[in-house]
DNA sequence: GATGAATGAGGCTTCATTCAT
DNA sequence: TATGAATGAAGCCTCATTCAT
């Protein structure tokens, strides 16, 4: 979640971080970036309503009204962070699904890096994973189910390639395999800890075992 | 959720229902379990603290103040539904565990369970997904997460006798493996339809495929 | 508080108690007298805003409901109570004033009264004391202070009569005298235990003794 | 009711006032103490439980919401106007008690204070003459009983004194004759008009009077 | 006499947001 | 950029009261 500002969509008075980038980035949306993040954690650990504007302005150390020269709204807050988290995972997701030589390679590598995301942006994850309810039924958060079904599309035609290219079972409807590799994977969000003593890679690798060659002896 | 009827807990003025046997149970209260019925809905589907009292009400018919004729508070019908699921998941559980010959026996069924348990009460399964942030954070909830915690040991003994007697690979850990099952089933909740195409046994049987014999042709 | 029934102003259901007097008192309004016993209790403990009629039906041992078939409402109750109070308050001092032969003696029996009232009944006398605010404000209970009045009168008469007749000081302002003796008096009604150590009689002596002798050596 | 400006006691967001000194106090928060004001009067004039936050904010000329970015709570404001109240009464009373000669002296000066107070703060007294229902009931009211027994002791020592020297009669129970005396000063707060053709200093004169000498002629 | 369910009004409080300074 | 005061809407809950059974 390193820099990327993308101006909120109605008519905002914000300016549009030309920097964007890597290195430059402008002193003035180091702020900007900082409430985010205090954004997203309180989001994350305590639930989208559940958390108050004057949380993230204390935690901040400054007044809620205050927060309202960086952002339009609180749902402006959550939007932003939702959008660069859903734009970042489908860059990367893409990038890897074409670099990869066989569908195999290309659905290892799919799942490393979600194990990767769950440890560098675990707040963002847990947002998407937690609010499903406010983001399925809150029309200004359909640009999240969009993306959601870009991403759904690259790891369908990973699958599909694998099960035609003799990869992977043919007899398992891709559309549940993804669902259940989806769904085993980002939940892990819920309990995985990036300080914890468990790596992340650990934790794909055993995951993969599993996903590989199943539970049986 | 057979018995809905169970006192709420602190110094309560509500009566505590007599009746409690299984099945239809007493004349007691009958609008108790139908508001807790719409309750469970409101609060899987919009969200806990999204749901409103009146939101409740005005599905019953009645006017909000009404409904504190029979709960004592909005948070006390989330815990009574969380307490019935929780209580009558766990006994289940236990009782397969208990009555299954070998320990592969018991994990299928287990998982059977665990999807037909969502088929039937797929709200209070919801609630549990989606309310971690508030169920973790609210010393009122730790029972919650204290039967989660009895419902894994379920798991794990199962997990562990089968590795021990090979039924299962025993290069797997037992924790990840049980969280991985875990997380991969009650996810659906998110997306399986009770009224859908998709019959639970389908699903089950699909995810039993790949949890045995993996993903790799 | 023995048995007096009032029935309420506005076309109230309520009969009438014709019993009244003493002894005879058919078994119909015992219960009357009881509930409202647990309300002037709860009323001068409480306070009369504080106490909400489900306290007082709890305390009797029914629904709230249950309580409109004795009485119109909480107000008709505190005015019961109040009117009860006031009438025999108002009957005895009458009949003291009139029955003692000089004014020393009215005034002392009045003050033993007094005491005698507060060891009695208690509550009453609370009421009358702490919900002045509502009582002055509430153009219901408009008879108390018209009742106040009538008792004032009484107290005067014997008081100019006394500085007349050469009993009492004739440089104290009867008005002020009256109020100083009525404050000092009524007040004990917050401290004193009806079922403690200091006999009503003894504290009437020891505040006759003040009031005649003074405080100087 | 000089310094109003006290830090609410528990984990209160709000900001402790700085100034705090004697008189006019800083810029801090004269808002604040225009709102305890509002606040003092309505609750001695209505009670405190008749009255609404939206009585107060509406004599405010604000909205009831408002209210709470001054306070935590309506009974914070309560609160804060008792302890300002008997904060500012034991001091003076303390200040008495040890500049005065002798015991009667001091017993004058304390009676002449009394009166002095309910003439300056007649709400802040008559809070405390007649909400005694709810501050002996609610643990939060404990420093008010609490500071009661500090003022209760300055005056005993006072009359304690006073038997010892002779300036006081000897037969007299100290216990009773404080409470004699104090309950027969604060209760004028309940009828004495600070606007009215009664001076502070006649009242409190004529009740030296018949203190001192009694009533008899 | 009493129950149980409901009403309707209103109370305290929270919270996102605005805006003058 | 930030403060401090305020708005306005809404939320949870309480409570006196009613009424069919």
């Amino acid at each position: 979640m390193a820099s990327k500002n993308e101006a909120t969509a109605r008519g905002s008075r914000r300016r549009t971080d030309a920097a964007g980038g890597a290195g430059a980035g402008g002193g003035g949306s180091a702020r900007r970036a900082q409430l985010l993040a205090i954004a997203a954690e309180m989001f994350a650990t305590r639930g989208y309503t559940q958390t108050t504007v004057r949380d993230i302005a204390d935690e901040a150390g400054i007044l809620s009204g205050s927060l309202y020269h960086h952002f339009d709204s609180k749902e402006a807050m959550l939007t932003e962070i939702l959008r660069d988290f859903m734009g970042n995972l489908l860059g990367e997701i893409r990038e890897i699904a074409k670099a990869e030589e066989s569908p195999r390679a290309a659905l290892d590598g799919l799942i490393y890096n979600s194990f990767e995301t769950i440890h560098r942006v675990p707040f963002a994850v847990a947002l998407y994973q937690n609010e499903s309810a406010l983001l399925t039924s809150t029309p200004e958060f359909a640009f999240v189910t969009k993306a959601s079904l870009d991403v759904e599309k690259v790891w369908l035609g990973v699958l599909k390639a694998g099960a035609g290219a003799g990869d992977f079972r043919a007899d398992l409807d891709p559309g549940l395999t993804y669902r259940f590799i989806r769904d085993a994977i980002w939940s892990t969000v819920r309990w995985y800890n990036p300080r914890g003593r468990l790596q992340h890679r650990t934790v794909a690798d055993q995951y993969l075992e599993m996903l590989h060659g199943g539970l049986l002896a």
